[in-house]
DNA sequence: GCCAACGTTGGC
DNA sequence: GCCAACGTTGGC
């Protein structure tokens, strides 16, 4: 199984949006970036990524399961675009923050520090797993 | 609200 | 195929 990290303003979209989408899950879409889309189609099925807040917050509050493979973006026409459906696992209980990971050594190397731009992000397996300790949550 | 960083676009 | 201009993102 891989790991990714989805980010969001919850302004835009939210951790709870996410959850009141239960096991359908929402369409991952809106993404315009190709190094963003070329990590959505290596998705599979059953994969799990951290849901972060960007703007707000600034943590890390969920963690979230690929549920559909890529397939078109249906906010537009142009086919280069594709996305993935996701869905909420479970909820972060003690959400790590931006600074908190930044300040961490063993995650000095994940892309949010470093390209925090890039909207949807591979995860290591040790990063996931450092990640899932600071948040109390089971990394299984 | 500002601005630096970065990705995309489009003219050449 | 290069690169300047532009738009967007996201931390502060």
């Amino acid at each position: 199984m891989a790991y990714w990290l989805f980010k969001s303003e919850p302004s835009a979209f939210s951790w709870e949006q996410l959850k009141a989408k239960g096991k359908a899950g929402q369409e991952w879409d809106g993404v315009r970036n190709y190094a963003a889309r070329n990590n959505m189609r290596a998705m599979k099925i059953g994969d799990r990524g951290f849901y972060y807040h960007s703007n707000e917050g600034l943590n890390v509050v969920g963690i979230a399961e690929v549920c559909k493979l890529a397939h078109p973006d249906s906010t537009t026409d142009d086919p280069r675009w594709e996305c993935v459906d996701i869905r909420a696992v479970r909820a972060v209980p003690n959400p790590p923050t931006l600074d908190e990971i930044k300040a961490n050594p063993k995650l000095k190397d994940m892309v949010l520090v470093n390209n925090s731009r890039l909207s949807v992000q591979p995860v290591t397996e040790a990063e996931w797993k450092e990640v899932c300790r600071m948040g109390g949550v089971d990394p299984d």
